[in-house]
DNA sequence: ATTATCTATAGATCTATAGATAATGC
DNA sequence: ATTATCTATAGATCTATAGATAATGC
């Protein structure tokens, strides 16, 4: 029954890619910790040695949900810079804006995908969720490097609240031509941000 | 105990009128009947004679709070409108923006409050959510009046992404601050947009 | 010997229903 | 007689813990 220490290690990694993509999916209350173990394999009385309580989980996994968004976004920039100066935001706009990303919640966003959620946790929680907004907003802040540092920030900001409700929208309506129409009339407003 | 039709009516209208405020403070899932009876001065038993279930009660709810926010959004432009001709825009941006809005989640915009959850809930909600999603952009067209009338949808519909994107993320967030410039910098998006 | 994981369970929820009660409305 | 509401409870969750088990790591 007992694990290697570096098996337990990646056991726990398991646990928290499973958390952060089933949290997305159905919210932090919408899946238990029976549950989210047997998606990684694993018991449910197994959980209380690698974390002490599901609310850090939720902490660990919100941590991984932004980390891996912020490489994502900063690779989709980067890509389109080396292929085409002055594309990166273009591109930014287009991915997250995109019907594929709209379908692939627990994968996606997650601020639209958890951060009604968060608001209604633990003041740690909320925590760090608030870091992760100021981490996003400032990487996105380098989409407009060709104006004054207060304006790439407050662009940010303004972009990635758009950018958040038009996805939170698009995936809440049961109706394809009109999450692409929100989608659409976002993407041509973003795109604005940089003129 | 038994009471009057009349009154079985006010108490039915009560259940939805609390049902209304508690989902969108603490979402559907995180408010039980026996306490949403409590709330409404009734017991848990008696929700079913009023009831189907917690799900046609979700979609009656949704359905109350968007009439709700209809008439309030409607009101708040004529009433700037009539003061001042071409200010609606202005002052639908400026309420909804603004840190009171930002405060009062149980009385504020269903879409900010219940999208991401009407998204894991039943057929019947997310269709009673993507209606009132129609509903709230057709009557934000308005405020284009000056534009084309496709110009007018789309515009309504950024328009609608950014509101409830900002909202949703100045309310995520634990610093009055960054909610604050998160707030600011839409409203001036929005603004630009009836440009 | 230590410890990662397991089984089993306590105690607190949750939705929904059954059957009793008592006031309304014919 | 009908019915709006009540009390009580079934059955299914949920988080967290206690104690057993068996493999690791000294």
């Amino acid at each position: 029954m007992r694990v290697s220490k570096q098996q337990a290690e990646l056991n726990r990694e398991r646990v928290l890619d499973v958390a952060s993509t089933l949290f997305r999916e159905r919210g932090f209350d919408g899946i238990g910790v029976a549950e989210l173990m047997k998606h990684a394999g694993l018991t449910h009385g197994g959980f209380y040695g690698q974390f002490a309580s599901k609310d850090e989980l939720m902490g660990e996994a919100l941590d991984r949900a932004f980390n891996d968004a912020l490489t994502h976004w900063r690779g989709v920039a980067m890509d389109a810079e080396a292929h085409k100066p002055g594309s990166a935001l273009r591109a930014v706009s287009k991915v997250y804006l995109s019907p594929e990303h709209c379908a692939q919640v627990g994968t996606g966003c997650v601020m639209a995908a958890l951060a009604t959620d968060a608001n209604r946790q633990s003041p740690t929680v909320r925590q760090r969720m608030t870091a992760g907004v100021q981490r996003f907003t400032h990487a996105m802040s380098k989409l407009f490097s060709g104006k004054a540092p207060e304006q790439q920030r407050e662009k940010a900001l303004a972009m990635t609240a758009s950018l958040v409700g038009a996805l939170m929208l698009a995936r809440a309506v049961d109706d394809e031509a009109l999450a692409e129409e929100i989608l659409k009339a976002t993407r041509k407003v973003v795109l604005q941000m940089g003129e």
